[in-house]
DNA sequence: ACACGTCTGGGACAGTTGACCCACTTCAGC
DNA sequence: GCTGAAGTGGGTCAACTGTCCCAGACGTGT
């Protein structure tokens, strides 16, 4: 083993960690499953990390800061809110399906986190984040689209959370592609609704 | 201990299962846990069931046919299809607020089972359940209200569950009782647009 | 009254877990 | 070059887990 300063070696445990828990679940997510998976001795997850839970605590936010990268690429090709709006759940759930146990590891993780008091924080946060990354793709929108939305960005926001969470969880408990597509069809229907043409040729203010 | 016969064992124990998990967690609900819940020595455990996964088994299967009794009774006061989708979201995330533990139980007991290969066919079964019983809500619905969904109803079922999932995620996240309103106000806007006036004075015919 | 199948429950087992001790090696600054 | 701090890793621990055994108690059909 190479010296590794303490604090990577904090990092690659919990991509490590990360790894583990979307591949076997969080309840395989053991220390001695986690440093296998890194390659390192086991002594190393408790010089590097004070506790399992803590560990943790890192995993959930190495994805939450991570997924800001992912989204806003499908805005480009549309022309109608409704199919931005279609675009970006398919993409969403094509990420999901192309990778079912990462997503299933976020839910396993905020659930657990729920759970344990030391942890009962980070659920807030994390929704905090998602939400904001949604209103965010959502402002970016209506500027391209020379739109803007009849409800407050935040409320609608946290509907197309709402949504995408929705969607995965079924879509994960009976992987119906046909039934999640005419749900994304319905969805962005509905969603479109809250967008109305801006009148003049002119930017949104917020 | 009085002498029960095994089936019935089986029934509490499932039952004792269920309050332990709601209470605690899926993580806590170990078999003596769950025999400590049911007043039974923990040699009654497998003397009723086989293993421990058999016995979770059951109970997704209590509370997916003990769901069936908790809905409907918000579409009598309404109106409007506007007024019956919102008061019947709100009373699903005011029994979600009553008593969070029993739906956060859900969604680790369907993740487990998603994750455990002699439980992973009980998920697609339970949202099956879960869509039948948002149809009929959404037929019952419709002729009360005189009104037809301008989309097939097994497709606006399944978008109300998505609705509820969502919508019952975020709340256990960050408890912003009044975020998950303004939510629900608008799902309902979005939801009520499907719904269309019956021409004639004329019961829907499915 | 008797015997047999049903049920009880104390005890035990092997395996796994999170945690951590401690003797060691390495390296950076003096 | 020396030294003290930083990092390594083998080995170990107590606790807890799911599962099982077996001797006995019970109650029912005969």
């Amino acid at each position: 083993m190479p010296r590794i300063p303490a604090a990577e070696r904090r990092a690659a445990l919990a991509q490590a960690a990360l790894t583990v828990i979307a591949r076997d679940g969080l309840a395989a997510a053991t220390t001695r499953a986690i440093v296998a998976e890194a390659g390192m001795p086991l002594a190393s997850f408790h010089y590097a990390v004070a506790s399992r839970d803590e560990l943790l605590r890192d995993v959930v936010e190495l994805v939450v800061t991570a997924e800001g990268t992912a989204a806003a690429e499908f805005l480009q090709t549309a022309t109608t809110p409704r199919e931005a709006i279609a675009k970006s759940l398919t993409g969403y759930l094509d990420h999901v399906k192309s990778d079912p146990g990462n997503e299933q590891a976020m839910f396993e993780l905020t659930q657990y986190a729920l759970r344990t008091p030391q942890l009962s924080d980070l659920p807030a946060e994390q929704y905090r984040s998602y939400h904001a990354l949604a209103a965010d793709l959502l402002r970016a929108g209506a500027s391209l689209l020379h739109i803007e939305w009849s409800i407050p960005v935040p409320d609608l926001a946290r509907l197309l959370v709402t949504l995408t969470d929705g969607l995965t969880l079924a879509w994960l408990a009976d992987r119906d592609d046909a039934a999640a597509a005419r749900a994304i069809d319905h969805a962005a229907d509905a969603v479109a609704a809250f967008a109305r043409r801006l009148p003049a040729a002119q930017a949104v203010t917020a």
